[in-house]
DNA sequence: TATGAATGAGAGTTCATTCAT
DNA sequence: AATGAATGAACTCTCATTCAT
């Protein structure tokens, strides 16, 4: 009798009464896109829902809006961050100046991990190709992407290519080749009861890498 | 040719006014699938209305979960036909006594195709990977698809071993490659404003493939 | 994916194919009439579907329109069976010679029977007086027979009176207190997880005759 | 006073145009809860839309869904409020230390009222009848006020056989027998056209109990 | 007489968004 | 900055009824 519709799944996660936390702007959406990360790799980039969001930060549905223009907007910021979490450190290496070997290979085998991280990353990526392939706002930032990741990959390649690690007379196909490798054997090793391992996933990649630019 | 505002209205297919088409079931719901399958394409596989899709039959909404439990049912199917259609020829190839080399060129470079068959076909791919991800039914569906379509891959290669077209020492391991290889290449190519031509990614398969099993 | 959403609860009963059972209006509206009793008494009087009733007779709803004006003409001739089934035998008893102690004491008790009988009665019974509360057609049928069953239970009482076999000074007022002890009782005993047994309330029935009428 | 056509339409009660008003759940629960109440007795238990319960409030439909569950958990708190404001006053009374005469005669004549009151009670005490026979959460609801209301008819009787106002051998059968009468006389008094006046029913119950209790 | 595909109004419910507090 | 009650359009799904066969 005293239960509302509006407590109907779970409880706000208990805290300490009155303990209405105040943020600046820029700190309330950082804690906003943090907590949608983890929901929107658990329930789809679509299927999140307002509530779910503002229940996960402990504050009102009103909060989330108040500090948004939309929910898509929300949805967006966690793609951006999504990908420059994970690709940042490949653009920079690749203009780096490290053993690029060393610094390909680590990279590639990061991106096949058997964490919740790696994980989570596969999931939100599935969403995005969906996403991208129909509405324009996130095509136009995935083909940014994509460029961006393709010249990474070139770059560090030519640059293994003129210190002598690497064979290849055509880093651009290369490029094109890893990062559909990648993308390709992710849908295999990721997917809900898929019966491909993610470690052999990620010993067929390295291998494929080896393989095309002859390291030893 | 005089319109008016009324013609704006989007309306059932032409057809005899007021004559109430009856099919079989099976019939009716080969038509509904149909329909629904370039719509799916177009707005995404869970961005489609019953009423998009019965509006595209010409029928009225009832008429769809008549003849079907769900709209979930409806989409399920869509991706199985999908499915069907495209893979299905390959199956056929890799048990039956062609010559393997052109069996397996020719089909992939059908996936690749610039016509709106080859994209519907991989748009609606890209939402069904987000949707296997974390439904179950999905998962388990594509589960499968990917081990049938590995095994005609692994099948065909080891034809052509045998026959001494091709030089391959773990078929299973290029099956896996060559898959995740169209898939990645898929997500490059047919994304919305993509900077990478279909073309361009089919060559590159063809050349990865070739490069792998040595063909001359 | 040969399953349709129509098939979707139960098949239609296994019947010999071909066996498409023709009968003259009366003939079929008996027996859907019968089929929706055991319906209702087990869904309720507004909870039973055109389709649940085709599917207990083995026909196809269409048969049930073509008979009937509508499902609520099929309802109203539900209840009238049931009333009829039920009380006619006692209004005969009434007008008849026989013992009327042994005629009202034996009609009374075959009311509160704990087969399912007694219980489909009462079920449907319950929801007639809510039909009756609102709806003009069964308000209006169910004041007839209660005026009639009024009736019944003062002329025997009259008769038992004439006869010697009881003492009653107000055989109107009886048959009102004595139909509201049925009605009152049947509630307490038959709803549903009720605490009271059908054997108390039957007994209780049966003394508190007695002891009104006098019977030794 | 001019009237347009548009004035037939039914609208929001009267309040200041745009003015909307908010409350704590709780509050607008019971607001919510006191219009159902008159619209259920009018339409019926299982008759009333959640459109026809927000224009009577004169808020929106996601008003009360915001507030309920569903639509079922209205209709059973409706119910819920409708037994306790009726019987609560006798189970006060059968604990207290009035006269025991006067209290249960008081009360038992309050429950057969012409008024609008008690006419809304029993046409929703008709369909909760109706839904108790089938519905697990109407029949354990049911259960448990039948067995408080008899066991506060008991101990009032039981206290005034103490007192020396009642002669009762069996305080547990009368409980049983008064409960059946007041029932199904109000079966008899209240349904649509019914014949007979509630006056009479009236007067039979009081009847009745001082018969049975022998009091003067 | 019987069928069952087709209809379409209308139901409960969902949920991003608004805005008075 | 934060709240959360209120909104209302839009959704899927139900089902009595119709009617061509």
């Amino acid at each position: 009798m005293t239960t509302t519709a509006r407590d109907h799944e779970e409880r706000p996660r208990a805290k300490t009464v009155g303990e209405r936390q105040r943020h600046p702007t820029e700190v309330r959406r950082q804690l906003v896109v943090d907590a949608a990360r983890d929901l929107i790799a658990d329930k789809g980039l679509f299927n999140v829902l307002i509530r779910d969001i503002s229940k996960a930060c402990g504050v009102s549905p009103g909060t989330i809006t108040y500090h948004f223009k939309s929910l898509d907007e929300v949805l967006m910021e966690v793609v951006k961050a999504e990908t420059a979490d994970f690709y940042v450190p490949l653009q920079e290496s690749a203009r780096g100046s490290g053993d690029p070997t060393r610094q390909l290979l680590y990279f590639l085998e990061g991106m096949f991990g058997s964490d919740a991280n790696s994980r989570r990353h596969w999931l939100i990526w599935f969403d995005f190709w969906s996403a991208a392939a129909r509405d324009e706002a996130y095509g136009r930032w995935m083909s940014e992407h994509y460029d961006g990741w393709r010249s990474a990959l070139r770059e560090i390649t030519e640059r293994g290519v003129s210190e002598g690690s690497f064979v290849c007379d055509d880093p651009q196909s290369f490029a094109i080749e890893t990062a559909a490798m990648v993308d390709g054997l992710a849908v295999q090793c990721y997917a809900r009861g898929s019966s491909l391992p993610v470690e052999t996933s990620r010993s067929l990649l390295i291998a494929f890498v080896r393989r095309e630019l002859q390291i030893r």
